[in-house]
DNA sequence: ATGAAAGCGCTAACAC
DNA sequence: GTGTTAGCGCTTTCAT
C-alpha cells in the first residue's frame, strides 16, 4: 500500500504537506497542492484511517448495533434511514450484532471498544424498554425504537405508538364505524399495549363501548416464536351474525390475516368490511387490493433522525429531547370505507 | 483510554508481555500471566485494533457493499446470513452504500480502502449482472445475487432462478395442473427471464403449449420505480370463461396481487384457482390464509456462504467455485391444490 | 520466559 | 508556506 512518504517523495516535498493537502488546510501553495494532488492521483493514495486514528484518538466510525433475533421486517426501514443518512456525513457504519446472552452482550461491546466507535446506534426490533444492562456507560448512544427507563439520560427515539392508534380508530369513527373490531399484536411487547390503549381511548372518548368479544388476539407465544391466530380470531368474530363493521388491527400482517378470513367468508372488502392495519408495511399494504389503509410509522425518518442526533453528541453539541416520539401518519387507501350512518 | 502500557505497568512487566498475553502466546509463565490478566480485567482494557493495524498492516474489517437504491425485502435477509455468519469470524463489518452514479461509487471504495478493508462482500437488491467498473480489481471481492460476465474469477453466489422456477411449474404439472397461467417480474432483470424460461422449458418438456393470452406482466416501468399491474392483469384472465387452474406468479407479491384478484372475483383459492409464488417471502406466504405455496431462495444461507467464501480469501485459501448457483427448495402451503385431471 | 528497540502511517507542535 | 521532530498504541525482531 502507497503511504503518505511516497507521496510526498515522488512530489518532492515532506510527508507533512501531504498532510496538508488531504485536510484541505489552507496554507499551502497552490502550485505546490497541485504537484501533490497530481502525485496523489498517479499513485493512487487512499489515506490510512487506522493510522490518522491512532494519532486522533478518534476512529470516524459510528456503531450500528443490532439485535438480530428476529426479521422484523420495519427494523429494515431503520437500518436504511441510517445508512442513507451516514453517507452524507464524514462517518462510517460498523454493524455489529448482539443477543440476549450476556456473553454476546460483552463480545458486541467488546468490539465498539476495539474499534474505538465515536458513538454507537441501538436498535432494537420492537419498541420497548431496555436496560441498563444491555448498553454501555462509556459509550455516547442514541437509542432507536427503544428507551432507558432510568435516570441516565439516554437520547430516544420511538414511534407514537399510542397516537397512531387513537388517530387511526378516530380515522374510522370519522367514517362513520362505530361497530369496532380489534386485533392485538402480541401482549408482551409495548407497542402491543400502546396500541391498544389509543383504540380504548378513542372510543371512550367516542362513548362506545368496546365489545370485548370482538377484542381479540393475532399472535399468541414468546416474542419471536409467536404463532399468528389473527385468522381464526377474525373467522370467529366475522361468521357472527352481529359483526363489526370494520376491523382495526395491531399491524399489517394482521390485517393481511383478517383480509384472508373475509375472503374465505364471502365478505367484499371494503364493502362488507372495512380493514384498517398498522406499520404501513408496503409489501403488503400497497401491493393487496384494495389497498390497506393503515398508519405509517416514520421509520426510515427515525434511522435518519438517528444519524443527525449522534453526530450532535460526538460533536459534544445539544442534543434536544432526550425522548423524541415520531408521530404516525395516516395513509388512506381502498380498504375503510365511509358507512352512511344508520 | 487505557492502553497496553498502562496495563504493563500495573502488571509489573513490559507491554510486550502484556501483548503476548493479549496474543495467548503458549511462551508465557502463569503466574505473570495471572497478573497481567489481573490487570487488564481491573482497568477495563481493550486493545486498539486501528493502531494494531498500522502494523500489521491487516484490518479484520470486511466491507458489506450494498445498493441502497431499492427496498427488495429479500436482501434483508442476505444482510442478515451476513451479519450472523461474521459474528463468529474474528473480522468486523463495514457497511456501507453506494449507488449507480460513478461520484458515489468511487466514494464507496475509498471508504473501502481508507479502512484497508481485508475483503468485500459485495450484494446487488435483485439477481442481475455486474459490470467491472462497479468493482475494484485490487480488493478482494465476494460478489452475491450477482456475478462478474469477464475473465476476472471473482466468486459469485447466486440464486438458481431457472431450476426454481423450472421445479415449480413442475409441481403445478405433478398436481394436475395443465392449464398454466404465468405473471412475470420486470422483463429488465434477469431472475425475470431466468424464471419465465424455467416455466416455459417445463412445460415445453410435458408437452405444454404455452397460452400467451395467460402470461402477463405483474410490474410495469423501470425497475425500482416499477408499478404493479398483477392484479388488472390476473383480473382479465380470470374473468375469462377459459380459464386456468393455477397461477405461477415471479414473486410473493405478484402472488399476493393474485390472490386479490380471486377475491374480488369471488373464486375460492385453491379450490377454483391455485397459485404459486417464488421466494417465500415469509411476511406474505407464511401470513396469508390459505397458505401460499412457494419456491424458497436461500437468502440467508447465501449470505452465510459469503462469509466462508470470504474468509477463505482473505486467508488465501482456494475458494472452490467461481460461480456457485444455490438452488430453490419448494414449500408446500395450501394454495396449490392437487386437481383430478379430466 | 521476558525485555529493549525500532517502526508501522499518520498528525500535532513547533521552528523557520 | 513548509519542514522537522516527536509520539499515538501496537507488533516484530532480536537480545538476554
Amino acid at each position: 500500500m502507497v503511504s503518505i512518504k511516497d507521496v510526498a517523495e515522488k512530489a518532492g516535498v515532506s510527508d507533512q504537506t501531504v498532510s496538508r493537502v488531504v485536510h484541505n488546510d489552507a496554507k499551502v501553495d497552490p502550485r505546490t497542492r497541485k504537484r501533490v494532488e497530481r502525485a496523489i492521483a498517479k499513485l493512487g493514495y487512499v489515506p490510512n484511517r487506522a493510522a490518522r486514528m491512532v494519532r486522533t484518538n478518534r476512529s470516524g466510525v459510528v456503531a450500528l448495533v443490532t439485535n438480530s433475533v428476529s426479521t422484523t421486517p420495519f427494523s429494515t426501514d431503520i437500518v436504511r434511514g441510517v445508512r442513507d443518512a451516514i453517507e452524507a456525513t464524514p462517518y462510517s457504519l460498523l454493524t455489529i450484532t448482539t443477543g440476549s446472552e450476556p456473553e454476546r452482550r460483552a463480545r458486541c461491546w467488546k468490539t465498539v471498544k476495539e474499534h474505538r466507535c465515536d458513538a454507537v446506534i441501538f436498535v432494537t426490533m420492537y419498541h420497548r424498554q431496555v436496560e441498563e444492562a444491555e448498553l454501555d456507560p462509556a459509550v455516547p448512544t442514541v437509542l432507536v425504537n427503544c428507551s432507558l427507563e432510568n435516570d441516565r439520560p439516554v437520547p430516544a427515539i420511538v414511534p407514537d405508538d399510542y397516537q397512531g392508534s387513537y388517530d387511526a380508530a378516530a380515522l374510522a369513527f370519522e367514517h362513520g364505524h362505530s361497530r369496532i373490531g380489534y386485533v392485538r399484536l402480541n401482549q408482551t411487547i409495548l407497542a402491543a399495549r400502546l396500541r391498544e390503549a389509543g383504540v380504548r381511548d378513542l372510543m371512550r372518548a367516542k362513548e362506545l363501548m368496546p365489545r370485548e368479544d370482538w377484542f381479540v388476539e393475532g399472535l399468541v407465544g414468546k416474542v419471536f416464536e409467536d404463532r399468528y391466530v389473527a385468522y381464526e380470531n377474525a373467522m370467529k368474530i366475522l361468521s357472527l351474525e352481529d359483526r363489526p363493521t370494520v376491523m382495526l388491527c395491531g399491524n399489517d400482517e394482521l390485517a393481511l390475516q383478517v383480509f384472508s378470513a373475509a375472503q374465505t367468508l364471502g365478505l367484499r372488502v371494503p364493502q362488507d368490511l372495512s380493514i384498517v392495519g398498522f406499520d404501513d408495511f408496503q409489501v403488503i399494504s400497497d401491493v393487496i387490493r384494495p389497498g390497506l389503509t393503515t398508519m405509517a410509522l416514520p421509520y426510515y425518518e427515525m434511522g435518519q433522525r438517528a444519524v443527525r442526533d449522534v453526530v450532535k453528541l460526538i460533536e459534544k453539541q445539544p442534543v434536544e429531547t432526550v425522548r423524541t416520539a415520531v408521530p404516525c401518519v395516516p395513509v388512506l387507501r381502498q380498504s375503510l370505507q365511509r358507512l352512511n350512518r344508520v
